[in-house]
DNA sequence: GAAAATCATGAAAGCGCTTACGTTGTGGTG
DNA sequence: CACCACAACGTAAGCGCTTTCATGATTTTC
């Protein structure tokens, strides 16, 4: 078998017990001794194994981060949030990805599970009060990211606020009639941007017209956030008697769709019809979508602090926070 | 504390041993008993303490895979793979991200440190002999993605023939003047898709000219896989005498700053200039980008078929499987 | 009906580490 | 010089589980 701590003390002529504590750097163990278990260590090669010390230490020195799916260049985002916090961390980093939304109830059983990880980080997941309960059961902190609970930390983005901004812009640029291209109405995030969008209408004045709005096709693993979703929508709203002068897409990759609609149809953005997403993914930067950029990269990286700060302070009440959504402005509606 | 095995053999009367043989699924165990301890596990909310049976069970059920950087669509597609493929098995997935190239080995120790993991998948790593050593003391299997050593099972792309595939594409299109747009000259892949390039040119008599080839600036993190190394490259092949009238760019990203170069100097694709990247990351759809496209899903799939197999039979001989790239026409050549 | 085989179970020894507690030896105090 | 404080280290009891081996009960076999 691999080297112990047994074959070091045995080598080194002391016990089990002053291996280990030199390897953890306890203070009272005399220079000399130090020196030459390290030594010893050096020479065997010695690692430490992992779930032994887990065992005894009784954490695991891991953070799991449970996301809806990998597809997604959101998720990817905050999960390269995570993993840069995470570095200048003693934590390693267990993923948990899901290919439906169904299946995240079971993966945030798994990586709640005990002895797994000391902390987990829970992404995109409108999380029942079942889970809250058996999370606090299990007694592993926990902290969402984007989605709330009031029991529970959490980082997120003002969708409202977000949905508002963008159909606020589009009115700004003289649009009245201003279709919604809606994701699955299960999905929190995206109910709560048409709110922002029906605010901002009702502010300027103009009524809502429910044929404007079209909520995705109801596809299972993605909330209807597809490319495919977009463009279906799009087609359906331009076949209208009236069609919309604008559109307010609830992400970038719907509005891709819709784009690609528009190009099909021979129109152009922004002046036969100007649109707008919501995410600011890569390849909105790189085709000119104007849309509303979530912070993904620093919402990760926030989850991570918060998370590392309730394992050191296990009391503390939850923190929320959420980050305001900023409009970036392209040529889609220019 | 929470409950453990003993708790549940209290409760119904039978020892420790049987109450694990029962959750075990141990068939020398009577039918009553059987249910009475599922009874009673079910009753407390029992969850085995997974550090406590990794130890006594000497694995944990965790595969890690270390990949250079989160940032890439290329990694994010190997690791959806890996996720697609890890979901349908019993184990979970430990991901070891650096931010730079040089970290890579810390985490490839860290991923291969004894009770961590019961495999490792390593992407995009030139491997040394050393870590190589590593690996094999510490006795983990571990499988090589994108990357290849003898020892070691693998699974890769035909980098050269990507190359000579993209450069014969060019060259039947009746261009002469390939500009080759390389990555860091330390990036094997790289080297490869040069050597594809050159064999391409020599074939059809074309004079290999150095002038036409690019290596991108010494990036750290990326190996020079960014879009501004393309961008600088392709400015700096226009201001040439004698421009090239075709570009193959080493990666997606490479040709999609590239092509804004060209959209800069008012240049258009495929008329002016044909342009042929590699990957096909999810942007090259988008633009239209013709490219040499990468099975990076069924890459990281694969990579993990073989790391089971292998964890099932560890003497099997090291299997290596090499992808061919193919070829995706689009409206850049066209 | 006795010996052998089979079965269900328990006792106990790990897995490799941490850590509370106890012991020894050293130096400092009165 | 007896006493105590404290530093340095060892002993041993866990952490929660698996698994070997032993044991008694039950069934099979001739």
């Amino acid at each position: 078998m691999s080297v112990t701590i047994y074959d070091i003390a045995d080598r080194a002529g002391v016990s089990i017990a002053t291996v280990s504590r030199v390897l953890n750097r306890h203070p009272r163990v005399s220079q000399k001794t130090r020196e030459r278990v390290f030594a010893v260590a050096d020479e065997l090669g010695y690692q430490p194994h992992v779930s032994a010390r887990s065992l005894a230490r009784q954490n695991t020195q891991l953070v799991a981060a449970v996301v809806p799916m990998m597809t997604s260049y959101f998720f990817m985002e905050v999960i390269r949030g995570i993993q840069d916090r995470l570095a200048s961390s003693e934590y390693d980093l267990l993923v948990y990805a899901s290919r439906s939304m169904e299946a995240v109830g079971d993966q945030i059983g798994r990586a709640a599970q005990k002895g797994r990880a000391d902390g987990v980080l829970i992404c995109s997941t409108p999380i029942t009060e079942a889970q809250v309960r058996h999370l606090s059961a299990a007694d592993v902190p926990s902290v969402l990211v984007d989605a709330f609970h009031v029991g529970l930390d959490s980082v997120s983005v003002d969708n409202c606020r977000g949905g508002y901004v963008a159909t606020k812009h589009l009115i700004d640029q003289g649009h009245r009639r201003i279709g919604l291209i809606m994701a699955n109405p299960h999905s929190v995030p995206a109910r709560d941007r048409r709110e922002g969008y029906e605010a901002a209408l009702a502010e300027a004045g103009i009524d809502l017209n429910p044929a404007l709005i079209r909520a995705s096709a109801d596809d299972q693993t993605m909330h209807g956030y597809t490319r495919e979703a977009g463009y279906v929508a799009m087609n359906e709203l331009l076949a209208l008697p009236e069609p919309p002068d604008a559109i307010f897409a609830a992400s970038d990759v719907q509005a891709l769709g819709a784009l690609k609609a528009l190009r099909e149809a021979d129109l152009h953005t922004p002046d036969d019809l100007a649109v707008c997403g919501f995410d600011d993914i890569r390849t909105s930067a790189y085709v000119g979508l104007t849309t509303v950029r979530q912070p993904m990269y620093e919402m990760g990286k926030l989850a991570v602090e918060k998370l590392l700060r309730r394992l050191e302070q296990p009391s503390l009440p939850p923190s929320h926070t959420s980050f305001a959504p900023r409009l970036i402005e392209r040529e889609t509606t220019a």
